[in-house]
DNA sequence: CTTGACCTTGACGTTGATGTCAGACTTTAC
DNA sequence: GTAAAGTCTGACATCAACGTCAAGGTCAAG
């Protein structure tokens, strides 16, 4: 498919998916003419890139966590990127955390000022 | 005390206390000379705003949320108020549990990975 | 009274994830 | 064939949350 439909299926500017692009996160083959022609899966790949971006993750970090998100046993599973992804995984799940209690805060204030 | 004491004990630059400020999170008397005054809960409220901030809630947000954080009562909880703090919380909720998927993913690709 | 540390405001620089626009080519519809 | 719509690259614009620097006021120490 083009970046037009690509863009339309996925509700993302063909700006930001060509960003994408250019920071690696995504890959298209071209047509003869030079046009960007995507796989099926890039629909997933781009909606997963956006959810990670969503939550605070900046591209470099999405670019490091894309390739666990799909599932498959990596090949170049070095213990350095082993370490990366665990000291990745820490820091998600303390931000996680944190935002737990912001909303737990909030469902306080909530109670509170609810009569 | 003044903002060197404060961004000492808060480890926050006193660039930002300043823009904290501008932003409407926090708020400082003045001595005679102009030099800002600062209580001993801006300690506090510096390190609620940092937290907030480093999860990814914008100053605008931030600057909604703060006074619920500090648990009080609030005079003017107007149903708005209280509608729109219901909605942040379910923004933050979602957030969290996105959180919670991806660290749940990078915990799967880590056990898949680990010989 | 001067030096140095601290404070003030104001302005410009930076980074990441875009928006937007220009100029050119391709494809599609008529 | 011509116009409209889609795509390309490249460049400049934006926005938040700062960093950094300039020019000047204040104050304790020598």
């Amino acid at each position: 498919m083009r970046i037009g439909e690509l863009s339309e299926r996925t509700r993302t500017s063909p700006r930001s998916l060509r960003y994408y692009e250019q920071q690696g996160l995504l890959t298209s083959d071209r047509e003869h003419n030079g046009y960007r022609d995507y796989g099926a899966n890039a629909v997933a790949t781009v909606q997963t890139i956006r959810s990670l971006i969503e939550i605070g993750l900046p591209t470099a970090l999405v670019k490091e966590v894309l390739p666990c998100t799909v599932g498959e046993k990596s090949e170049a599973a070095c213990p350095e990127l082993l370490a990366r992804i665990a000291a990745l995984r820490e820091d998600v799940r303390s931000r996680a955390e944190r935002l737990k209690d912001v909303e737990t805060a909030l469902g306080s204030y909530l109670e509170a000022n609810s009569r």
